[in-house]
DNA sequence: AATGGTCACAACCGCACAATG
DNA sequence: TCATTGTGCGGTTGTGACCAT
């Protein structure tokens, strides 16, 4: 069976925020947090829409320090180099991009940085429900997802919203780890002379990602 | 000026995982 | 140990803005 959704759609409001829905939201949040649970948290303030929309509402828009604009051409290369190395684990590449969100980074690469980089092409996108043979095999396990799916850091998970901009601590040896791999990723980058030069080669990402180990 | 196409962004959906009882 | 619930994540879609014709 499937599971029971997490709030009653026929009822809930959906679509676009409007002013005064993000005004109730960011005050309550600034206030008191989420208190642990988002499923509650829109009844507590009287707001129709389901918890998981006011979660990402704050976590995309609302919550402080968010840089908002154009991505500068070092983000690009962090976020190309560790496209390569990881795949489309966009949560991951947005702890290394402080005050972006990984929904502008997802947005962000799906609209400007795969087509200037492959063309028209697309491309070899790692899908987390497919797991394909991944980009790199030492990132790719059950370890290495979890520091930053768990909100652990920060206790119990309340803040877990600052863990995106400030970076968690526990998740330090994946930080590390991360480093290495945007120093290997971007040198190789440079090597193979397709990102943000003249023209793209796909297959060189596409074929034969950089083995990292 | 009107229309159609494209782009960029915000938001939703469904799944997997972790926590809890 | 298992079932249930909440959270986080990535993929996808909807929609408004912009541009070309």
């Amino acid at each position: 069976m499937g599971r029971a959704p997490c709030c009653d759609k026929a009822n809930m409001k959906k679509g676009p925020w409007s002013p005064e829905e993000d005004e109730k939201l960011k005050s309550y949040v600034e206030q008191h947090g989420t208190g642990g649970n988002w499923i509650a948290l829109p009844q507590k303030i009287g707001l129709n829409r389901c918890g998981k929309s006011c979660r990402l509402r704050w976590l995309n828009y609302l919550r402080p320090n968010l840089k908002r604009g154009n991505f500068s051409a070092e983000e690009d290369n962090i976020i190309c180099s560790l496209f390569v190395s990881i795949g489309s684990r966009w949560s991951i590449i947005a702890t290394r991009l402080p005050g972006r969100t990984d929904n502008e980074i997802k947005n962000y690469w799906n609209t400007k940085l795969k087509k200037r980089l492959f063309g028209s092409g697309g491309g070899a996108v790692a899908s987390r429900k497919e797991k394909p043979s991944p980009p790199a095999a030492s990132m790719d396990n059950e370890e290495t997802r979890a520091p930053a799916v768990a909100p652990s850091c920060g206790g119990g998970g309340e803040d877990s919203v600052s863990n995106y901009s400030s970076g968690c601590s526990s998740a330090s040896g994946l930080m590390s780890e991360l480093d290495e791999l945007l120093q290997f990723s971007s040198v190789g980058l440079e090597e193979m002379g397709w990102l943000f030069g003249e023209d793209g080669d796909e297959s060189s990402f596409a074929v034969a990602p950089p083995a990292v180990n």
